[in-house]
DNA sequence: ACCCCGTATTGGAACGATCCAATGAATGGG
DNA sequence: CCCATTCATTGGATCGTTCCAATACGGGGT
């Protein structure tokens, strides 16, 4: 067994195509083939170079790279400016997923800071013309978002995490099925005895939280439940939801699928104010599965964003359409998970 | 009032310096001064250029700046794969406020995936032959980390948040001061009149639980009063903690600091139990401010990370040291804030 | 009028890769 | 034995920028 210390040399950075030919013996572009066309060398000469490139340790230079062939192998993932207020949700095991499944295809991604506003747009425009990026990943896309249609006119390659909501949908995307998640739910509930299932939501207008509440009343009717009074609307906020889950409360609702976890959180409070807890007697499945819901006590059922897939979904699509342009486009409804815990 | 959409022109993005020139009717190099050293021009022929410069709408390539000028301006920002079970903590918040910072300065934030295991350098090597990056960022520092080393030898100019756990202390770093919050929580707590202040922390050994233990500890001689059996250690879960917390309640602790929410969530169990409920007779402040804190019932005092402050001293230091690599290092300590809720 | 000097501006060369057309080597048929 | 044909390999030109050395310009001093 040898030294632990790696064999491979820690050469400094300074190597280049033409160092590696001299090297092998052999010219400057079969050096070249050997890493993009393998096929074309004489095995021979192929393993002679091959010697050749991890003794010195080379590697390409990206920007020469990306200068010659009009790729940057960059793929560009916008932030919102924090000024806006609230910070992208759950973004942080998204960019994780999808930084390693681009990093498997030679890509890389870059953050960017997108400027609020009325001129978001001209963030994307400015990687663009510096060829900073060879594509984009979108993320919260919401109602009016003007991005898709924008990259779309300009036939740029993107993706986008999360459907088009308003206008014509163009361009690939990939979504959570939220109707899926909750209708999942919903059965869960009823097959535990269930019958007054009730919805915590958000206002209607917003297309994740519509599409979730849709998942709900579909199951309901389903099961040949009624759903008359057992829908109750809160914004994201664990006053407002308390409120409305005590009026869910109040009218016999045993169970309830909430549209977040912080509007499941709403349905603990309501019962504990009614001195009593949630568990079997009183379900609440919320969504998102956040770092909370195993903590809280007792512990909650969520739906969990299967992130991870997400993430490398989105990076399949939008390599497919660096790779074809004209391919037609492609849209990815991925179901979220439903992770029981002692809430349900 | 002009119409809404901008006068500036959308054009196709192949416009280069050669064609800038020829529309300024100046030679080429007369451009790239006008925007790299503008006080050679003459003021009337910097005009001239300015305005030949919007109306094509150029923007620098920046794979030939990169080839040319040997500099990415890209900062390299290494995740940990996934495999290794948790994803790197509170990152979101984080790499927001960096790469927002990076792109003031002309930079952007690239991210790469690190190997898990004993080679995860290599994918800083990888990097740094590619060209792919001019510095790094790191995050989640621990004992034995080997990459602040392993940069520092070879010269590349990186941050760390987080200091050096572990080792020579090299580098520059920037962190946040443990012990100066978890000591203001124990003071605020002593001002409202609470004597026997417990901690819960984790197991000894972690560098950040350490440092918090230490400030609760220096606060507590300071005012006087006493540690003994005012300790507990778990790790961070929930019902572990709630046992530990458990054991402070039994000595009859009235307040306590944790080094986590999560610890803080033991507490609020444990009383639950014992049938009393967090606040005034027995408070807590956790640490992290995460975003479940506000959730709870009643609400969490929590030590909050100035986490925009962080990211945007690192980009400040890194740019320091690229600007020049043999100023002396820098380390910066901030403060976390103490956010007051209904559990103190 | 001449020369000189500093300022403003210029085009060639280079960064390190890939594309392309051309060369050299090897094979096979007439 | 020679030429045609394929296969393997090669060096020149190129991407768009910046560095560098050289040139053109405009006065001021003698």
């Amino acid at each position: 067994m040898h030294a632990h210390s790696s064999p491979r040399p820690r050469t400094g950075s300074a190597v280049t195509l033409e160092m590696v030919a001299a090297r092998a013996g052999v010219g400057r572009q079969t050096v070249s083939n050997a890493i993009n066309s393998p096929e074309l060398l004489r095995p021979q000469t192929l393993e002679r170079v091959r010697r050749a490139i991890d003794e010195l340790g080379y590697r390409p230079h990206r920007a020469a790279q990306a200068l010659k062939t009009r790729a940057s192998r960059l793929i560009g993932y916008g932030i919102r400016s924090s000024s806006t207020g609230v910070p992208t949700p759950v973004l942080d095991q998204f960019l994780h997923s999808l930084s390693e499944a681009a990093d498997r295809a030679g890509y890389r991604v870059v953050l960017f800071a997108v400027a609020p506003g009325d001129d978001e747009l001209t963030s994307y425009q400015q990687l663009l013309d510096e060829h900073g990026a060879d594509g984009f990943v979108l993320s919260g896309t919401d109602r009016g978002d003007r991005r898709q249609g924008w990259l779309h006119e300009r036939g740029v390659p993107y993706v986008a995490f999360g459907r088009t909501w308003s206008g014509r949908d163009v361009g690939d995307w990939v979504d959570v099925d939220g109707a899926a998640g909750t209708s999942a739910a919903v059965r869960h509930l009823a097959g535990l005895g269930h019958r007054r299932i009730g919805f915590l939501g958000w206002p209607k207008g917003s297309g994740v939280g519509d599409d979730r509440a849709r998942g709900w009343q579909g199951a309901m009717r389903e099961l040949g439940l009624s759903t008359r009074g057992r829908r109750m609307e809160s914004p994201d906020d664990p006053e407002r939801a308390t409120e409305a889950a005590a009026k869910l409360l109040a009218t016999g609702t045993t169970a309830v699928v909430a549209a977040s976890d912080t509007l499941a959180l709403g349905w603990y409070q309501a019962l504990r104010r009614a001195d009593r807890t949630p568990g079997a007697d009183a379900a609440v499945i919320g969504f998102d599965d956040s770092p909370i819901a195993p903590l809280l006590f007792p512990s909650l059922s969520s739906l969990a964003q299967p992130l991870d897939a997400v993430g490398r979904v989105c990076m399949r699509l939008l390599l497919a359409r660096l790779g074809d342009p004209e391919r037609p486009t492609e849209h990815v409804l991925l179901e979220p998970e439903l992770v029981l815990r002692e809430s349900a």
